[in-house]
DNA sequence: GTCTATATTTTGATAGAC
DNA sequence: GTCTATCAAAATATAGAC
């Protein structure tokens, strides 16, 4: 009897898990008010009314997947920047925050969206989160500047060249993929590894001292440290 | 009489412009799904009619703003890029590019969300335009390759660099400024030039040869040319 | 826990008067 | 060219059987 229960509990939790899944890509794809709760049931193979079961309403559920993506970077970025060099921290971040989000191709979408959208549906739970990846950002650039390596930049201008590129990366996947069989190679997908190339020079670039060419009225002399 | 007919379809286009201004904000905060004609004629002080009278339907109001604002921008970068010398040329037309987005603060959003959605409403028309613009973006990074000063890249992915950025700052806007008046410091806007100035820095730094500390199987030595 | 059937509201689009 | 009134389709959410 025991069995049948248990069993039933996890029975229940997959389908709450297929619903979580197939909301990601319905939400990423088609936008929170684009998103029809039909769709969501029917990419989940199951019915509507399990989404009700499951979730208060479309909005619980779309909160609830925001909130364990954003659990899951915050959780990366804290753990996986362990360097001992500020530039090197840097790097890692950027190699982190990419992994985490190539690894979810529907979180790019729906957290632009929700950024376009206003930040209506960012609750406290995922305002904390984002608030941790920043303060690790910020903890990257403070160290930095401290040592001399870095000049003085507002985490959030670092976070968002950072994370533009990768979130407008992965968001134009599909339109890029469809142009590109229509209409030849000049929009053929570079590869995800050439950008994030691209990005972690560009942000070691930016942040590193003497500011590039930035200070055009100094003489062009290098200094190395 | 003749009087009188100009004057009515120079009211006429005024209407239609007011419906492309009220459309244009409806889209960018909500989406195409999400966009609704009821609200986009409210908007315009206009009634819903109106919106039939002027266009074919919702999605071909939609076409037309963003092939209009394509259009400009695709102008402005192929004027503003009249340097000598690739780097100063990079720098116009990074700030070309955050000059013509700043200034239509739905586009950011709207061509997110587009992206998102698939490119499904892009046309003939738009891609024209999109193509000219990466043209111009091309050709900088061929000279400078030519010229020894650039690395060979993707136009693609330096394009996604530089625009990710800007359009994630323009769109993220009301978001910030929501949270930032809720939940004081950490979310206080960085000053929009603060954030030119890093993007051009970073499209600087990463397409300048040597690849920055990235070459590091080679000896460290300078070239200048 | 899972399903079918349905109530209620909203929405894109049009008809027709002025 | 502009408006009011209205239709038909779609969509969120729930009731109730199993």
């Amino acid at each position: 009897m025991i069995d049948q229960m248990v069993s039933q509990d996890a029975r229940a939790a997959a389908s709450r898990e297929k619903l979580l899944a197939a909301a990601a890509a319905e939400f990423a794809a088609r936008g929170f008010a684009g998103a029809k709760v039909d769709r969501i049931a029917a990419r989940a193979r199951l019915n509507k009314a399990m989404i009700y079961y499951h979730f208060q309403n479309k909005a619980d559920l779309y909160r609830e997947i925001l909130a364990g993506v954003f659990r899951t970077i915050a959780e990366a970025v804290s753990t996986d920047v362990t360097a001992a060099d500020p530039e090197d921290q840097l790097r890692q971040y950027v190699r982190a925050i990419a992994r985490e989000v190539a690894g979810r191709p529907h979180f790019a979408s729906m957290w632009l969206r929700e950024l376009a959208d206003g930040g209506t549906h960012i609750d406290a739970s995922i305002l904390t989160e984002v608030r941790r990846i920043l303060e690790v950002l910020g903890g990257i650039i403070h160290r930095g500047v401290a040592a001399g390596q870095f000049r003085p930049a507002h985490p959030l201008v670092v976070q968002m060249s950072i994370v533009g590129p990768i979130v407008m990366f992965e968001t134009s996947a599909p339109a890029r993929k469809r142009l590109a069989t229509r209409h030849g190679e000049s929009f053929k997908a570079p590869v995800a590894d050439e950008l994030l190339r691209h990005i972690e020079c560009a942000a070691v670039g930016a942040l590193r001292r003497p500011a590039a060419a930035d200070v055009a009225t100094v003489p062009k002399r290098r200094q190395r440290t």
